[in-house]
DNA sequence: TAACGAACTTAGGATTCGGCTG
DNA sequence: CAGCCGAATCCTAAGTTCGTTA
């Protein structure tokens, strides 16, 4: 494992950063340069890196960040450095811009000396033994210093987030192994024998105060066979599903406002694909919901709406601020639960009140061994991609469209789950670029029927094995056309249907890649075309298990 | 029984890579 | 042959779950 990255800071070292350019109100400091001790100057570099975000402008971020970088100041800097907006960055900052400007115009030779670089630490750091075989880790480098930027409204972003020295890890490894060594002049704050659990090293981050770890990478067999257990359980649900959706639609009448409550809840989860939803300490993250903790403010309810009955508006952000935006009819039962769910309440309260996470999880781990809010989600995303994938495969389409039909029913997973992404940057630009490549297509098309038309008039005589033979060709050639035509329309779609939808997070953590390896097998489609060369390798398990008879 | 702690999965954005194109 | 772009990879935050503690 690497700790121990050298400090970015630069003050007296020859790495000749030029000097800082400080402003204060005082005399003698107005306008004048200062010259920072390292652990101000560190500190001093991660805000000015992240100069061009947004978020630098953020009051919140500001203030957390002077508060914490003041903490670190010497007295002496503390009396100097009094305010923020009178800091100017800006010759950090353009420091390092030239610095990667730099990086990225090196030859490539030396490109090439840095890649093998890498290559060695990876080598040394990146690989554990486990159980005799030699197994790649995910992440062996501990975390580097620098600012915290949570997501969406986070109240503690811009705070420092400290250098992990060796004295702050844990270590732990088989007593009979050889034990990592620390840095130089360094120890571990412990090493332990604890064979019950995965990690190999920990540490504890001193913005949330929680624990951090290194662990193996997927491709393990570890990894592997935790991802399988997973969807075995999923798919032990599926034998049960139908028994649990008629027991908890009969809860919805249940004389217990706790188990109305729950059987309501369970039916979100159920049909909407809502994560559990745990309740979070306020103040220290972005105030986001799940199921258990939506708030009445997250629903509206609309009696009638576009031509349907008991529509529920449900309006929300969750996971990493994401915004789950959906208008959807429900029972006429559910839709009066929620009305009695939501009477004298205001706003700000618990849609489900008498509801937690911990008394959901425990009817469900009574209902199946195993079950737990989230197995649903599994379940849902891998029964709607089998489900799509039978629906929408045309044995008779080639191996682009039958992609398309593969993509199809993925998004129709990621729609369920909510994975969003932002549009890319470049995405209307590469659209205008296949929209022009369509536009050209299509003339080509139209000059080939044409040619075509010539060459059919020209040939008089069915005889003239001449002219017959151009007529082949130029059939030929028309019908190639309009395929790389065909493809390209293809190409434009998804692109289109894929905009603001990632579709990477279901495939990875919720589609039983068995589903796939089957279709694939079944279809004729190599399964390079739907996994990469990491997610082979994670999904080796089933690529080594599956035929192309499974049935999830 | 609520709060806390630990361990693990899930998540989107940022960064880097590598192949294509002008 | 650079520069661009999408894909792959990296990064680490943000969840869920379960066990322990006060």
């Amino acid at each position: 494992m690497r700790c121990l990255e050298t400090p970015e800071g630069t003050a007296g070292t020859s790495m000749g950063l030029s000097e800082t350019f400080w402003i204060s109100e005082e005399d003698p400091w107005q306008g004048k340069p200062l010259k920072l001790s390292l652990a101000t100057e560190e500190i001093a570099t991660f805000y000015a890196k992240m100069l061009d975000h947004e978020y630098t402008t953020k009051e919140i971020f500001q203030n957390n960040f002077f508060h914490d970088w003041r903490k670190e100041m010497t007295s002496e800097e503390q009396e100097i450095i009094q305010e923020l907006a009178k800091c100017d960055f800006s010759e950090i900052h353009k420091y390092f811009v030239d610095k990667s400007e730099a990086r990225k115009a090196l030859p490539k030779e030396e490109k090439q000396k840095l890649k093998e670089e890498a290559d060695k630490i990876q080598e040394e750091y990146g690989y554990c033994i486990l159980d005799g075989h030699r197994e790649k880790i995910g992440n062996f480098k501990t975390e580097p210093p620098g600012l915290f930027r949570g997501r969406g409204d986070h109240p503690k972003m811009g705070m420092l987030k400290k250098r992990i020295m060796p004295e702050d890890v844990v270590i732990n490894c088989s007593r009979d192994s050889k034990i990592p060594e620390p840095p130089e002049g360094h120890k571990w704050k412990e090493v332990r024998f604890d064979n019950t659990v995965t990690w190999l090293a920990s540490w504890t981050e001193n913005i949330q105060n929680t624990l951090k770890y290194i662990m193996l990478n997927p491709s393990s067999k570890l990894k592997g066979e935790k991802d399988w257990q997973k969807y075995e359980v999923a798919r032990r649900l599926k034998d049960v599903v139908h028994e649990i959706r008629a027991r908890y639609r009969a809860d919805w009448k249940s004389k217990e406002m706790k188990n109305r409550q729950r059987a309501v809840a369970l039916y979100f989860i159920d049909k909407l694909a809502l994560r559990a939803g745990n309740e979070k300490e306020e103040g220290e993250t972005a105030d986001t919901v799940g199921c258990c903790s939506l708030r009445v403010e997250h629903i509206r309810l609309h009696p009638r709406l576009d031509g349907q009955e008991h529509v529920v508006e449900l309006d929300f952000l969750g996971k990493d601020s994401i915004r789950y935006y959906n208008k959807v009819a429900v029972e006429k039962q559910v839709f009066k639960n929620l009305q009695l769910f939501m009477k004298n309440k205001d706003p700000s309260d618990d849609l489900f009140d008498r509801l937690t996470t911990t008394f959901l999880n425990k009817h469900l781990q009574h209902l199946m061994d195993g079950l737990t809010a989230k197995v649903f989600r599994t379940y849902n995303a891998s029964i709607t991609l089998q489900e799509q994938l039978k629906a929408l495969t045309n044995p008779e389409d080639n191996v682009a469209g039958k992609l398309l039909s593969y993509n199809r029913a993925n998004r129709a997973v990621a729609v369920l789950c909510n994975h969003q992404r932002s549009v890319p940057k470049t995405f209307a630009k590469s659209m205008e670029v296949l929209q022009t490549k369509i536009d050209a297509k299509k003339k080509q098309v139209e000059e080939a029927q044409q040619e075509l038309k010539k060459a059919e008039d020209e040939l008089e005589d069915p005889k003239d094995a001449k002219a017959k033979a151009n007529v082949e060709k130029k059939k030929k050639l028309l019908k190639r056309l309009e395929e790389q035509l065909a493809r390209l329309n293809v190409q434009a779609t998804d692109k289109e249907e894929n905009k603001q939808i990632a579709l990477g997070t279901s495939k990875l953590n919720y589609l039983d890649p068995r589903i796939s390896i089957a279709w694939c097998k079944k279809f004729g489609v190599p399964i390079e075309k739907i996994y990469n060369k990491t997610q082979r390798e994670k999904f080796a398990w089933a690529i080594a298990m599956a035929n192309e008879d499974f049935e999830f």
